[in-house]
RNA sequence: GGCGGUGUAGCUCAGUUGGCGAGAGCAUGCGGUUCAUACCCGCAGUGUCAGUGGUUCGAUUCCACUCACCGCCA
């Protein structure tokens, strides 16, 4: 049987009720590796993003805007496209839900299904928030049925509408997945789609009378097709579905889905259940990718952090940029987005590791060679071991980038590397200029071309531009990535070429500067620089050990001789004491009578200008020591209450 | 509550079907080298392999329980 040499990979088409961010960047940035790396395969490859364009939020953005949804979504679509031009994104094809093609298959599946019994027509009941105009489950409800948004109360709504009838594919969706347990990855996300289908399958309502920016129900205009079953759809209609049955046959069998893990039950069950419904079969495979964090905090609009993918180009470089996302984690967990582990992998994996590399052999071959790649003579065991590995590596580096396992597959790429640089300190190839040992010399020099060489082909699926300068400068005609890996074999590098200019592929980030630079640019954002003073992680334990308690201030006096301080007699409820604080330029003593503070009561005490203070109160304080407010409650407590 | 997962060096993590003195990268210390982007190479480390009990000649790796954290349950 003739193996299928097609692939077909997909992001999902992003909403575009946002602007793109490294999410997007990320999911995209991954299909894009995998496409490159199946097209050096030698696959023919189909690979398709683009955008969800319909559904409610898009209809109340755009009147909040005063514009159609279609002039609000042509404008938006333009930041998708122009980021994945930015990033290197090598999609054969952009499909936007509101193209004619696509609505035309959204309705012609929909017809489909319901003369097939598949849809029909019912009503939908549930709890309902009219101003936000949407349905909330019982458990997604706040306290009280109250819309988790704004917090009305929500009613309880009966519509009219059509349903998928997805429960009567349970059984044919497990059947399904338990023959092909490879089709939803990693394990972790296969496991709980099992256990959800196990536990039973509900119809679906797919259309709303509600919103009026979608595709119409053929034949039923009051009923727009819900965004979710329209959206998915946008894989066949890529794919030439239906009709183009020589480009279905050839790539939907062969169709990987990616996306990050929020959005599988959608991919792996209503999605499958969909095809099944049609007779086509489901998803060869659903890879779901984890979330970033950015510096350890959740991403979101509110707190700003969001990571601009435009931003992360311009300052560090697209190849860079995707190396990190690639190697950082594996494809599948979670990982934190900080531009200083970026900084140190560019510093160490690109600049010191390859970086080096390629510009300390073209250096040699530049000294003691004329410039030109030298004539190989017999190999040694040295030589023999580094030709060894490179054969290993590339096989260890295919075995991972099919299993999606990109950190994986760059870190075997990188044990060449290394293995590389330690190579040149075994054989000192200056020393064997210097002796003008020429055939050694030659060995040398052309075993490390030869390892340049193939590294960028490994490196091509994730760092194109990279690969390319590489191949650049070491004289090698044409692009890395429109090779194949089968046609590199160790050795076929012709003697004699001249090398190409030499240039620092990927300068060192100097982390003084660098730390400025950032410091501007967070100040320029509205953030604070980090104030520093961080203390070592502590248990609670360790904090419990602080007695903090409310006091009230009584009465206060000046000490004498001593500018700042105050002399502060408290009221515990339980005790009475007196501590000593110097806050004395922030506040008159008539502020702070009658104040409820906070005080650690089981501080050591301290004599200071000859007065005991017995504890110390609480004040936050800003770093220039300018600004100082006291800590206190913000209503009424008895005087000792614990604070913890 | 039900199901699933994770807990290994300062940090991020690898550790096939149980077995030679438990590893990698980064960070740290010391030494070497100079072709190179103050780079590279070598050496040195530290780990109750979450805890308890069990199976076994022997468990980080298997089983049970406990603790902590995480994910899924329209």
């Amino acid at each position: 049987m003739a193996e299928n040499r097609a692939f077909y990979i997909t992001t999902p088409i992003y909403y575009v009720n946002d602007v793109p961010h490294i999410g997007h960047a990320y999911t995209t940035i991954a299909a894009d590796a995998m496409a490159r790396y199946k097209r050096m395969c030698g696959y023919d490859v189909m690979f398709a993003t683009g955008t969800d364009e319909h559904g409610q939020k898009i209809q109340q953005a755009a009147s909040s805007r005063g514009l159609s949804p279609q002039k609000l979504v042509d404008s938006v679509v333009v930041n998708f496209k122009k980021l994945w031009e930015r990033l290197f994104i090598t999609n054969t094809d952009f499909i936007r839900t509101t193209e004619e093609r696509h609505i035309r298959v959204v309705q012609w599946i929909f017809s489909r299904l319901l003369e097939k019994g598949d849809i029909y027509l019912g009503s939908y009941e549930g709890w309902y928030c009219v101003p936000c105009e949407t349905y909330f489950t019982e458990s997604q409800a706040a306290e009280g049925m109250k819309c988790p948004d704004c917090g009305r109360p929500l009613e309880k709504m009966t519509e009219e509408s059509y349903f998928f009838r997805m429960s009567g594919y349970q059984e044919p969706l497990l059947d399904y997945y338990e023959k092909n347990p490879d089709a939803i990855m990693p394990k972790t996300r296969y496991n709980e789609v099992l256990s959800f289908i196990r536990s039973g399958l509900r119809d679906q309502s797919i259309s709303r009378t509600t919103v009026k920016w979608g595709v119409p129900v053929p034949g039923d205009e009051k009923h727009v097709i819900y965004v979710w079953f329209d959206a998915l759809i946008n894989y066949l209609t890529a794919c030439g579905f239906p009709g183009d049955d020589a480009k279905v046959g050839k790539f939907w069998p062969t169709v990987n889905h990616i996306m990050a893990k929020d959005i599988i039950r959608f991919h792996c069950i209503v999605w499958p259940a969909m095809l099944l419904a049609l007779g086509v079969n489901p998803p060869k495979r659903v890879f779901s990718h984890g979330w970033w964090t950015v510096e350890g905090d959740k991403m979101s609009k509110s707190k700003g952090n969001v990571v601009d993918p435009f931003e992360m180009a311009d300052l560090y470089g697209v190849d860079a940029f995707r190396y990190f996302l690639l190697r950082e984690i594996p494809f599948g967990s979670d990982g934190d987005f900080s531009e200083a582990a970026l900084v140190q992998r560019i510093n160490s994996d690109l600049a010191n590791d390859l970086g080096n590399l390629l510009n300390r052999t073209l250096q040699m071959v530049k000294n003691f060679t004329e410039g030109r790649i030298p004539e190989p003579g017999e190999l040694q065991d040295h030589d023999k071991s580094l030709r060894d590995l490179a054969e290993k590596t590339l096989e260890e580096y295919k075995e991972a980038m099919d299993v999606y396992a990109f950190d994986e597959a760059l870190k075997s790429a990188w044990t060449l590397i290394r293995r590389g640089n330690k190579y040149i300190d075994e054989t000192m190839p200056w020393k064997l200029g210097r002796e003008k040992n020429i055939e050694r010399l030659g060995t040398v020099l052309y075993t490390l071309q030869e390892v340049l060489r193939l590294s960028a082909l490994l490196v091509a699926p994730v760092m194109p531009e990279t690969a390319l300068r590489i191949w650049g400068q070491l004289g090698i005609e044409g692009d890395p990535s429109k090779r194949l890996f089968d046609e590199y074999a160790w050795g076929d590098r012709a003697p004699g070429t001249p090398t190409g200019e030499k240039e620092v592929l990927f300068p060192r980030i100097d982390l003084k500067e660098w730390e400025a630079e950032k410091a501007q640019r967070d100040a320029r954002k509205g953030l604070q620089p980090d104030p520093g003073e961080h203390e070592e992680e502590i248990t609670i334990d360790d904090f419990r050990k602080i007695e903090l308690r409310v006091a009230k201030i009584t009465s206060v006096e000046a000490v004498p001789k001593a500018d700042k301080l105050y002399k502060i007699h408290l009221d515990l409820g339980y005790e009475r004491r007196t501590i000593v604080s110097g806050i004395r330029e922030a506040y008159t003593p008539e502020d702070l009578e009658g104040m409820r503070i906070i005080v650690i009561c089981n501080l050591k005490p301290a004599t200071i200008r000859g007065v005991q203070s017995k504890g110390m109160l609480l004040a936050a304080e800003t770093p220039d020591g300018e600004g100082l407010a006291l800590l206190t409650v913000d209503r009424d407590i008895p005087l000792g209450a614990r604070v913890r």
